[in-house]
DNA sequence: CTGCTTTTGAGTATCATTATCAATAAGCGC
DNA sequence: GCGCTTATTGATAATGATACTCAAAAGCAG
């Protein structure tokens, strides 16, 4: 039978309060830093076990780590992130999805999955970035 | 200045006579077994100035690997991949294009770039796969 | 051809992720 | 509460992809 431990709870925690996607590295340091002893694999397999019962979302940042994060939406969803900060805004797209489904098929594919994500920089990181361009060196 | 090696010409080379996306290993090894002595490093090296020259394509597999395909289409296009073989076929989706820059601009993010890939079993695979599930054991 | 400079590649380093396996601790029946 | 069974943990090692190092090899302008 599957156990209740105070480590996946901090890692639901840790990805709860967290906003945005993040890493398993990068979350087990976050853990540490507060105190927790919890261990490396533990947090892989905890976020593991979370995105295989769906309470977690994971996508593959565009340098390949994993990232993952406790979504609001219960429903398949997607996403729009800041790929710098990590700021996440869940996205519905239905017809996304139809044209997924239909583009495989017409090609006779089956068994069709997909991965549609947009990255960009949210609208603080924007200002911030703007700021410091212009801003002149000393 | 950019000088002509046999090796990048290899690099192309497998690429274009591979109609499916490949990883740098693979590519590397099938080079190898094929007699070329090229090395690991510049298959990567010359993978990625394909790639940033846009003469290759690249993504993430679902498990992290970047895989690389030599594209007929010039301009920018999306694909739908099998997740058995790999064959690839490339599809436009400007729908998805405009959705993509819409919701990223909805929501205040600017320089917005997606991912957008299909994976599925193609025909032969799906062929093959049910004449496998069906087959009685030895 | 010569000389300068880029490119190569074997080896090493890095970094994320997974596997090991002995020690630990849930949850169960009592 | 008390053991017992067994899932879970975590330090550590293993794996695997990718990047770096640097001396040797090879383009190419003159
Ligand atoms: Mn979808
Ligand atoms: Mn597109
Ligand atoms: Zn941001
Ligand atoms: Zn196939």
């Amino acid at each position: 039978m599957k156990r209740n431990t105070w480590q996946r709870e901090a890692v639901r925690e840790a990805l709860t309060s967290n906003d945005g996607f993040v890493s398993a590295q990068s979350l087990h340091t976050g853990l540490r830093e507060h105190g927790s002893p919890i261990g490396l694999a533990t947090v892989y397999r905890a976020l593991a076990d979370l995105a295989s019962e769906g309470e977690a979302d994971s996508l593959q940042s565009p340098e390949g780590e994993a990232l993952y994060r406790a979504c609001s939406t219960s429903g398949h969803h997607h996403h729009l992130i800041c790929r710098r900060c990590g700021t996440t805004v869940e996205i519905a797209a239905d017809d996304v999805e139809q044209w997924a489904q239909r583009v495989a098929s017409e090609h006779g594919f089956t068994d069709a999955r997909h991965v549609v994500d947009v990255f960009g920089l949210c609208a603080t990181c924007t200002a911030l970035e703007a700021a410091s361009a212009s801003a002149p060196p000393i």
